[in-house]
DNA sequence: ACATCACTTAATTTATTGATTGAATGATTC
DNA sequence: GAATCATTCAATCAATAAATTAAGTGATGT
């Protein structure tokens, strides 16, 4: 093998061997949902703080996370990158390669309260009543084609420089192609990360209009 | 943290843990190109066969490859399932957050972005128009294997001596194993400096075979 | 049946990684 | 500037993983 190509290997599996450990992959989840000190993210996870930190470090070396200092606390928050797609692919491929685990996956995934999707019922009561802004974050070429009513496209590639663009007193929704699309949950942690108030849909645009429910054109 | 969420963390970590390490993402790499013995693989990848055979082992119980018996052979072959799109997230992830890695590509692999990479997009259409010929460069035995439709096999190092073979007039597309792959390069270079039109293809074969494209064999 | 081939497994040594403890650092408060 | 708090670092021990060697298994051919 060229001496190249096994760099780039060796970096690959440097990669992936920060993702294989339980508690790196638990303390990425929660940093996901916002920054976080070390002390909470070790209370959550319940890990001894050194241990919490030397845990950290590792994602932090990996470009998963990243510190800042606040006072004399550090806070731990998502870095930026495709983390969230790489961690989407591990997850697909396990829920497939794994069957008999991808139903907890499913479970998992579908009961953390704060993570919790809204059913397209959910929204088209919301709609109704007004208390919800329609996010939509695929690329412009597709909103284009077709979106749901009263919807606001903002391709997630855009979202960080258009933030001024989102009410920040209004829960959103943000939608994308399907289930397996990254694109909404990318721009649910980036708007949290904001503090937005915001949920994703459980699924996308295909499945609304294929459910029969109204769309917009434009 | 609850027991259903360990499990399935311990379980995406283990999977991680499997990708990391140099010799099974190698491993993988020839797998993805065909079935293969085990011999051959510990040969082409400079493992002992015992240590090769372990590997292998791992990336079986990980679902990322199967092994049927052929005689008294055992070939090892890319299992089904979405690991193409995890490696590939696992690569863009790498190439967005580890500089070295972007740099160590362009410094060993002579310079990405001036050689221009055709889509597998774009080949699709211009493989209908019929306005480019297509040229394997990977060793024959990987090319009989499975390869692009109307692929022309001429390994990269008889090259040199076979430019006979290759048409002057028309676009060549160049495609070896994968974007990490130094065929590709070698080979534009090498016809570059001949005077060929040619520019590589993004991706190399497990990619295409893995996006459903037509695949030809021999 | 015996030998051979291709591979796997087991046993061993060596190297790496993880968790714990306690000390060191850096920022705030008194 | 001493005390306190939050975090990191360093040292240790236990656990795990990797590579090597040698023995074991299963298929093929004589």
């Amino acid at each position: 093998m060229s001496r190249a190509k096994l760099q780039v290997f060796e970096q690959f599996a440097e990669l992936a061997r920060v993702l294989g450990h339980a508690h790196r992959l638990e303390l990425l989840e929660y940093v996901a949902q916002g920054e976080r000190s070390v002390e909470r993210l070790a209370q959550l996870s319940g890990l001894s703080v050194a241990n919490a930190s030397q845990h950290l470090k590792q994602l932090r070396l990996g470009g998963f996370v990243q510190a800042r200092r606040d006072g004399k606390r550090v806070l731990y928050g998502l870095a930026d990158g495709p983390i969230l797609s790489l961690l989407a692919a591990l997850r697909t491929y396990a829920e497939r390669n794994r069957p008999e685990v991808g139903k907890i996956v499913s479970d998992y995934f579908h009961r953390l309260d704060e993570l919790e999707p809204v059913s397209r019922k959910e929204l088209v009561h919301r709609l109704k009543a007004g208390t919800v802004v329609v996010l939509d974050v695929r690329p412009q070429d597709e909103f284009v084609l077709g979106h749901l009513p009263g919807a606001v496209n903002i391709p997630v590639d855009e979202l960080k420089r258009r933030l001024a663009d989102i009410p920040k007193n209004q829960e959103i929704v943000a939608y994308c192609r399907g289930p397996y699309c990254v694109f909404s949950f990318e721009a649910v942690a980036l708007l949290r990360r904001h503090g937005y108030k915001v949920r994703r849909l459980q699924d996308g645009y295909p499945e609304w209009r294929a459910a029969g429910l109204p769309v917009g054109s434009s």
